[in-house]
This record gives structure tokens, sequence and C-alpha cells, in this order.
DNA sequence: TTTACTTAGTTGCATAAACAACTATATGCC
DNA sequence: GGCATATAGTTGTTTATGCAACTAAGTAAA
């Protein structure tokens, strides 16, 4: 169903994604307060290895949607940060697998809570209903682009 | 209305904003493909000037939603390309009006086409219902953090 | 008119993104 | 084995972001 009644007021905010903008910038002010000093992004990446510990590099781009450069800057600086390290796949010597470091483990809970709490913020007022809608509509135009 | 019922995976995607980047991306390889070599941050720019021309730089920053560097860097990039220019006000020394030249100008029409079409490659399947119900939640959202 | 405050914009620094070109390792086929 | 090709990761370049510190210009109050 084509929609070309959009009006370019309309249009403008949902091309710019202001909204995932504010988020990001609220978890980042919520993390720094709490005296977590990552990134963001730093986070996106710990947030899979948390899940996952031990990930690809290659692994790491397909869950956070970035390309390749960008997965290898991000793990250079975790890696300065002593959070994770990389450790070459015995298996295929072209592979590196990020493993979380002590440090890195620890932070899980903290940031976990924060990011909830972040999330409970933004969506002050809005039914769960709602937010299951907006979600799928999300989803959806991630699939038709990707 | 809390939503601590939240789980992990449900969380991630709502705070990276996958959607919006897959978006912004779309919208820049499409300008590439029409010959329209400016970044998606340009055209945000670029926007409101078509709808506005003349916006100081404080304008630009309440209504891309960026800081103050931020505008200055891209309209130095913009007055670079020739899209756009500068002029003190006579009023108010401190203020800079921002002013479309002329091929900023020819942008215009061109530009509105391929984020139209941008816009409806996204929303192929969905709903208007279901987009106006992710609009207003997005804009939810963004009022609770701003 | 001098001092304090506010507003508009710029500059410096660190982090991150996209794209292209590159190295190194692995795989498949002759 | 030797060659072509594919895959994993790195590096270089340009653009953009956030924050802090800064300059310049306007405003208001003593």
């Amino acid at each position: 169903m084509p929609n070309n009644q959009f009006k370019k007021g309309e249009l403008y905010s949902f091309m710019t994604g202001k909204a995932s903008t504010a988020i990001a910038r609220r978890l980042q002010k919520n993390m720094k307060q709490s005296g977590i000093d990552i990134t963001v992004e730093q986070w996106s990446v710990l947030y899979h290895l948390w899940k996952n510990d031990g990930l690809s590099q290659q692994d790491l781009c397909n869950a956070t949607f970035r390309d390749k450069p960008s997965i290898t800057r991000l793990v250079d600086n975790l890696e300065k940060l002593k959070l994770v390290k990389r450790v070459a796949s015995k298996s295929d010597r072209r592979i590196n697998q990020v493993f979380l470091t002590e440090a890195g483990k620890e932070l899980d809970d903290k940031t976990m809570k924060v990011a909830n709490d972040t999330l409970n913020e933004a969506l002050v007022g809005v039914t769960n209903d709602k937010v299951d809608i907006a979600k799928e509509v999300l989803q959806v135009v991630y699939d038709n682009l990707k």
C-alpha cells in the first residue's frame, strides 16, 4: 500500500530518526550519571557479548548492523578500555573471537538496569498496545530495506 | 504506565534505532543513484531551508535536533558545495542567516521525489493506521526525553 | 558607562560512520 | 602443488556527533 499521502512535515521526522537519537542521548547521559564511562555504541557491542561471549567480529557486524571497519574500531576502543580482548580462533586464524574481560562482565547488570530505566522514561504515557505496533512497524521498515 | 515487561531482545532494537539507520542509508544510496551528491545530514538542513529560506543557524539547530557545533560544520560544508551562503543579519550581527543559492534551490524537487520514494519503499506492507500509531509513539518518546 | 549576563556562533578534541582499498587466511578446482 | 576466489579483518579518508571552552555581540541593571 503506497503512502503517497505523506505530507512533508510528517515525512521528515520519520526520515531523521529523532526519537532514536533522543533515546541514545538519554541512555548516554544516564550511563554517565551512573558512573559507566562507555559510549552507547560500545554498549551495543557489549550487549551482544553479555548474551553470547566470544562472538567473532563478523558476528558483531551482523548483530549491530554495522560494517566491518566500524566493528574493528569499536573493538579497538573496548580493548583499550580493557573491557574485551581479541583471541584468534584456533580453527580459523582469520577469525578474531571477542571475549569479555572480568571488568567487561561486571558492567552487565549495572548497564542493563540503566538501559531499562531509560526505556521506561522514554515510554511514559504510551500504552503497551501502541508500543507493540510501533515495534512491528519499525521491524517491517527494517526488513523492507535491509 | 511502566513497561518493565520488556525483554532484552526487544529492548535492544528500540534503543539502537536500526530502522531509522536503515532509512537513512537507503536515502543516501537513492540520492547517490539519482546523481545527488549530498549527505543525508546535509539533506536534513536543506530540507528546512527549502521550506523556509534564510533561517538562522540556531533555527536550524532547533529544527534538526542538532547542537550548534554540528550546524556550524554542516553549514560550512554546504557553503563549500555552494548550496547555501551565510549572511550576517543587519538587525543583530551575532546571527547568521543561511540562504540557499540557485544551485541549492534547484535540488528541491529532485530530492523531495527521492525522499518520498524512499519512504514508500520503507513502508511497503504497512497500513496507514499502523504508520500513524508508530509516528505517534515516536513523537511521545521524543517529547518525553527532550 | 561600566559591569554582569545572555545569546549566536566557532574551535578543539574524542568517538563513530560509510566507503574503498588493502592484507592474510582459507577453500575449491585443475 | 598451484591458482583463483571467497572470507575476516585492518587502514585511510571524509563526514558527522557530543561536549567543553571559547569569542563576539546584544541586553539590562547599577
